[in-house]
DNA sequence: TTGTAAGCGTTATCAG
DNA sequence: CTGATAACGCTTACAA
């Protein structure tokens, strides 16, 4: 024969072919036993299985995502990994959609809406099956990428109108106003929220404003001092600004922190200032994090539904990409979780 | 014409074609432009560029796989997301190897070897550029895939023999008889160390080793006792771990603790029964966590080198995916961090 | 520098 | 139920 074709790159790899050389049947019969096994009949299907085993034969999913214009690949994006409450949901997700043989393409926006549009538009170069953003908030750009796709795309961790598509998670605001009527119910009457990164962190920013809607609403005084601690190290930005609203105004009686580390820091601020906790300032925080229930005093917390959220994305993915539809707005709430923090003697509590 | 060819999928997708037909050249001048704009003149590649913008044009990398026989994806897999340590290496890893192209897929094995050999194995059929793996215990079947892999392997966050390609990280032996050596140094004379999930983390069962190695060494006495708290909530596992130890060995003076959470639970129990840290018993944990710094007593620690690990991965794999060779075994070290939990009054400390 | 055309390893269509 | 065969959108030898 001597086929002087141009030679091209030479791929050692075992393919689909080769299987189906080494088992007797064509390629077309080998991918529909892949795809669809009881449509290949049992004989066939025994080779077939003999034979991808004897030459270790692995599939390849790029040539079978071109082939069929779509991967099974779910692109997730997060402001922070390092966040553990987003890690849950992902975590939680990963294993309910690996067992559908469906991939995460994971990526982290740092807060940044510009950078999240820059993952999108790679993540949609893989054709993913679905996309999983954090929040609502993104650039038009995002959206309209995301909206002219025509692939499912859930909005997680936070509520509201304008979805895109699906949205799961909670209130932030409710939570807001949650812990703020707890404190006052509590007997508190001067309250302050202190927040990392509320320049960015929009959910953080909700919480407050409810905080601030419901001491308006409960006790009639709109002042009710934010504080953005900004980046860098939570604990010991929180120590700090809790030494400057203390300077400031003496007569604060109750704090709402954007999450637990903050108030584990202002919890050892308190203590070196020898404030008591919770009888001269109940604190409550967010995120019910590994050590908020052991720490001195247990820290009161919001618990939001991250693993939850996780599994219910998985639920309502693989509903939509089987073609049914699911909900718009799916709301997990949250759970206040009242300990020593903010118990005081005070207060309306029973017992 | 008539061309009665056998319709197709019809994708409306904007191709690399449309790009070329309409700034009038070829695909693959185009496909230069894309990969080399230098090598392609100035007059056709400005073309190309508006014909890429006024379309919209986004290239198919499944395409741009299939036909180079790579991706620029690369394979990660942690044993948690949860854990906030692998959190920050990965984020720094992606914030490095994003800038030049490259995707990380990540997945987690929750500490099982079987688990990872099932990542490992679907990553491969990406046909990833590189593959990162925690650790260096490995299923035979997962380094025999990695090995006749041909692409570079990382091993990370361990250092010891027997590595598949390339170590980046530290010697949690090392870790645990600094913890050791540092306790003993401060007057301790007997120690336990408290981990979590020890049958499953090798690296705290290193430090663990390393922990009673030091004992040995140094005291004379091969008693260090060791306990599992096992899985579930940390710090509340912490917390009865301490009980039992006090219960059964009133003398334990030095507890050295496989991370910051349960050290931190562990002072909590302390305060409950009115043992006084550091003056009964010194602390020492290992993360150096967010809080770590800022409860009270604040927790001595070892921080691992965490972001380090990430940086040097994205450098090292950068390397080696241009040609270069690379060490082997990188060490990064870690540093013991003393503060409150382990400052006594006896010992040899200065000041 | 730019163009031509042969793959890359699948899946989808359609005929048997 | 099985098998040809034409895409899928791009890269890359090689020719011009």
């Amino acid at each position: 024969m001597s086929s002087q074709q141009r030679s091209r790159r030479s791929t050692k790899r075992v393919t689909m072919t080769d299987v189906a050389k080494l088992s007797g049947v064509s390629a077309s019969t080998v991918s529909l036993y892949l795809r669809r096994p009881d449509e290949v009949s049992d004989t066939l299907g025994r080779r077939i299985q003999e034979a991808i085993d004897t030459l270790g034969y692995v599939p390849n999913l790029m040539a079978g995502a071109l082939a069929a214009a779509k991967t099974r690949v779910i692109g997730v994006v997060v402001p922070s990994m390092v966040n553990s409450m987003f890690a849950s949901t992902v975590s939680r997700m990963q294993l309910s959609l690996s067992r559908h043989g469906y991939q995460l393409l994971l990526g982290h926006s740092e807060y940044s809406e510009q950078q999240e549009e820059s993952l999108v538009r790679t993540f949609m170069s893989w054709s993913p099956s679905a996309m999983v953003l954090t929040g609502l908030q993104h650039t038009r750009e995002t959206r309209r990428i995301l909206t002219s796709s025509a692939i499912p795309v859930v909005e997680m961790w936070e509520l509201g109108s304008n979805a895109l598509d699906t949205m799961i998670g909670f209130s932030h605001e409710d939570v807001g106003r949650a812990q703020a009527r707890h404190l006052i119910e509590s007997g508190c009457r001067r309250l302050a929220f202190i927040g990392a990164r509320l320049s960015v962190d929009n959910r953080a920013q909700l919480r407050a404003t409810g905080v601030r809607t419901a001491c308006r609403d409960l006790l009639g005084s709109a002042d009710c001092r934010i504080i953005d601690t900004g980046t860098g190290r939570m604990a010991e930005a929180a120590r700090e600004a809790l030494r400057t609203l203390l300077a400031e105004q003496p007569d604060v009686d109750g704090i709402v922190f954007s999450n637990d580390v903050l108030a584990l820091g202002a919890i050892a601020q308190a203590q070196a200032q020898g404030v008591r906790i919770p009888e001269d300032i109940a604190l409550v925080g967010f995120g019910d994090m590994d050590f908020s229930n052991c720490c001195v005093p247990a820290i009161s917390t919001v618990r939001p539904p991250r693993e939850e959220i996780g599994d219910r994305i998985a639920v309502a993915l693989l509903d939509r990409l089987q073609g049914n539809t699911v909900e718009t707005s799916i709301d997990l709430g949250f759970e206040l979780l009242v300990r020593e923090s903010s118990t005081r003697r005070i207060g309306l509590a029973t017992s």
